[in-house]
DNA sequence: CGGATTATCTGACTATGGTCAGGTAACATA
DNA sequence: TATGTTACCTGACCATAGTCAGATAATCCG
């Protein structure tokens, strides 16, 4: 309109490179160079494998010496031989380490709120424009994971799952969805699976699977973060738990879902799932299986 | 929801600063360090007062005309003294420089619609959530400037304001709003006043104003890009505006507008402004007016 | 006119991040 | 056990970006 695509995202560009620019001078800002303020945060108190730092950071292993070495001088983190092979060794935060890192962090967190309240009323709004942009980009970097169905991230995928179908089914009410019974074992190892989709440290996918009688178990609780749809992710997800459900032993699966949720539905008859007699009651309103 | 907003800022940091360092080592592809790459980027073919490029990049005067030094011996630029200030120098690009700065274009070019390419269908939000970022980011550089009514990014901005308006008010119909006649001088100085206001490139506000008979000028078009709405700017758009028309000698502002565009007249009342008698037809149904 | 200021240039210096070629000790394997 | 590989370290070297102190010429201003 105003502008073409590419002049906004060399504005955008220019914008955020001005904003973190701020960001890395406040690095410097503790005295210590970025390069070295990097590693350090990588060095857990519980001891961090030293191949994997410069694995995360694609350091040359001369360069991240140094940087321990000049760590090390500060007091900041130890390194000890690992003990399983002594050519390898491990860096630890010492106690001025920890205090150094958590000044970082509170660091890093004023600055965080300094540009929320940039954004002041419209926070949330520039909240999910971020996560919409950091999922595209990251988007070829999506790891789908098995989480346990009580860890908080997996509550929090279930609950958005309930909001979402709350919102979008006329029919659906809050209480046809009590919060997971914490003790049930449906979803978890061996009879069940929940599976979580992280782009880089956000859930932005979820589902879960139990078994029912005679070979037969049951696809729930699919959702996709609003930052990843359209890019293929539930197909992924439903992939990963079907290939899950034949590893298992698993013949049939099958599903309950409402008519109002289209896309997932053109999803379940674009990969093989087709309408079966109902087997719940509503909301729910319409039922698929498949033959694995 | 599921990370703090501070976590969510610090993965969209990582992710964006992920994809531009890949676009920093484009610059370096063309085997010139970004900060000559960032100099050439700012000479014109008609030429760049150095005083200039060095202000906008912030640099050393020193490390500047190292840098010039650089492009002159690859004969990308030329630089000769201003014959009004024989202090100062200006820099102009060859014919060899013009085509190297094409280059680098077209590989920003390349690289940008290849990011686009990842929101694929959803191309049209990352930009919307991009523009957002931006002007949030540069909330406090938005520049107000007078503009020529039929400029491009003028037509632009009252299309924008027509679109909304017909978007907003039921009785709004696109005929009450034709093209502005290129050949009208009523919001041109002398007599009239349109101006916009820049946030880095982006067009993110309008207003415009006319002179009527007696003292009185009329204030029209005031338009707020989405990505720019909640900051405050429509407020210094009509403060301006409305020091202008005391500039220009008028006594008197009157507006029309429609009941439906409820933060506009909320404005408008918080400012001063009062009801007055109908001037206007359909879909007008607010008449204000405020002395000056 | 004379002194202060300004714009640019030059050379010396520094910090940071990074590469590269060995070196050493530990480990893996034929 | 001999040989090759791996993980880490060290020292030498380099490129980039940047600072700083003059030098020079032009301009401004009282």
């Amino acid at each position: 309109m105003f502008l073409d695509p590419v002049a906004r995202l060399r504005r955008f560009n220019r914008a955020v490179t001005r904003a973190s620019g701020a960001l890395e001078t406040s690095f410097m800002g503790r005295g210590r160079p970025l390069g070295a303020a990097r590693v350090l945060h990588l060095v857990r108190a519980e001891g961090t494998d030293v191949a994997d730092i410069r694995a995360q950071l694609g350091l040359d292993s001369g360069l991240l010496s140094r940087f321990l070495r000049a760590l090390e001088r500060e007091h900041l983190i130890e390194t000890k031989t690992d003990p399983t092979d002594r050519r390898r060794s491990i860096a630890r935060l010492t106690q001025a380490g920890q205090a150094e890192v958590a000044a970082y962090l509170a660091l890093i967190h004023d600055q965080s709120t300094d540009v929320l309240a940039k954004a002041g009323a419209r926070a949330d709004e520039v909240l999910a424009a971020m996560d919409l942009i950091a999922t595209v980009l990251n988007r070829h970097q999506v790891d789908i994971r098995p989480a346990d169905p009580d860890a908080p991230e997996a509550l929090a995928c279930q609950r958005a799952y309930f909001d979402e179908v709350v919102a979008r089914v006329p029919a659906a009410r809050p209480e046809h969805f009590p919060l997971p019974d914490p003790h049930s074992d449906s979803y978890r190892p061996p009879q069940g699976r929940f599976l979580i989709a992280w782009s880089d440290e956000l859930p932005v996918a979820c589902v879960a699977l139990r078994a029912l009688e005679d070979n037969t178990a049951e696809v729930k609780r699919l959702w996709v973060h609003a930052s990843a749809r359209g890019q293929g992710l539930s197909r992924r997800m439903m992939a990963t738990i079907e290939a899950e459900a034949r590893a298992m032993g698993h013949q049939r699966l099958r599903l309950d879902t409402n008519a109002a949720l289209t896309e997932a539905i053109a999803l379940y008859r674009a990969t093989g799932w087709t309408d079966i007699a109902p087997y719940t009651t509503p909301p729910a309103d319409v039922w698929m299986g498949k033959a694995l």
